[in-house]
DNA sequence: GACGACGTACCGACTAGTTGGTATGTGTTG
DNA sequence: CAACACATACCAACTAGTCGGTACGTCGTC
């Protein structure tokens, strides 16, 4: 069910399985057998790629920063001329991204980390690296965005792009709690009407 | 350590243990036997208060409402005339508690609905319960801001209360993922300036 | 003397990790 | 090309220890 098709390694059967099942549980409370019954694998196979559970979720959150990386360097947002049209498309895009059961949108750096940040510096410092890459694939069109209107504020592009991030793993948490996509989307359009007044563009809303 | 001092029943040192001892290692790892370690009383007394660990879950984040709860009440912000000027202030008072370490400053609630959302529906309602509660006591002084400048936005008082909830939580769990306060503060002061230029008042910051 | 608040001792189930072994290559050398 | 050496991928059964939960005893108080 959450295996890929092909014909697929004991290796990736388990990466696969580790993104539903742990977002789904939660990182402790998902066991090495789950995973490798998730996987349709047996347990040997599990340690013969993994020396321990930890390194499979270090591996886990490199292949969540691979194979999420791939899917937002795909997307149409970049193909908009302005830079603040991107930012903002990227925006309308992970809210477009809430669709589904809370386990299937949510982020599993995110998840993790919570877990594991004081017990595991390995993992903590595997979900930072996926945090920080993908915020910094927002950098360079705030950037220009902020140049192209000559501003020099207060803030950094980096810091709002790890605010964009912040929000959206907030947001998460907000879903989680109440069981739906609702309240993520709503916090997303403040997020986004945040940017527009931000860089000077009216929003939609009527104030 | 964790115990507070006066003479306080078996029940009272579990709730407080479980505080910092889940906020630390989050709900899954934290074991039954750690909790009657950290608050110095046995096993035997923990099933005597507690029928599981799951109804510990519950009544932990129960707890957990009830001393933030106090603790925001009696806060110093409700005392400004200006119903935005106290939103603010909250805001302020929210950077204000980015002191310490890390599980000294994080929410309990958003760390145990990450783990226990799928899992654990007592526990998720009472997470939900705790962070809406939380926002609603903000809903009146945005209103009345609102009404103020004759607001009628798309946006309402409950949704930016719940989005100011998921930047915090958001704000948590990046300082989680690189070990400091610091990010997390740079993200409050982006809601901030959110909030200000919603309404109508000119941040510090110079754009 | 009964009842609530604990403490002590223990159990069964589960869990991460181990062990010893098989199947299938992949070079390499006579 | 055949035979050997060696490596990789994987399997099934097992182990040592951990965890949530239970059984039952004890102490103090009304």
């Amino acid at each position: 069910m959450a295996t890929s098709a092909a014909k697929p390694d004991a290796r990736s059967k388990l990466l696969d399985a580790a993104l539903t099942v742990i977002r789904t549980k939660g990182y402790a409370s998902t066991t090495v057998d789950e995973l490798c019954a998730a996987a349709g694998v047996t347990k040997g196979a599990f340690f013969h790629h993994f020396k321990t559970k930890d390194e499979l979720g270090v591996a886990a959150a490199d292949y969540w920063s691979e194979t999420t990386g791939a899917m937002f360097a795909a997307a149409p947002y970049h193909q908009l001329a302005d830079p603040l049209d991107r930012f903002l498309a990227y925006i309308d895009f992970r809210k477009g991204l809430l669709q589904g059961g809370v386990p299937e949108f949510t982020c599993l750096v995110g998840t993790m980390v919570q877990e594991t940040y004081e017990t595991a510096p390995a993992i903590r410092d595997a979900c930072d690296r996926s945090i920080s890459r993908h915020a910094a694939t927002l950098i360079a069109d705030i950037e220009a965005a902020m140049a192209e209107r000559g501003m020099t504020p207060a803030w950094t592009a980096q810091s709002l792009a790890l605010h964009t991030q912040a929000v959206l793993q907030g947001a998460f948490i907000l879903a989680k709690a109440k069981g739906g996509a609702g309240v993520a989307a709503d916090s997303v359009d403040h997020l986004k009407r945040y940017i527009e007044l931000l860089f000077g563009r009216t929003p939609k809303s009527i104030t």
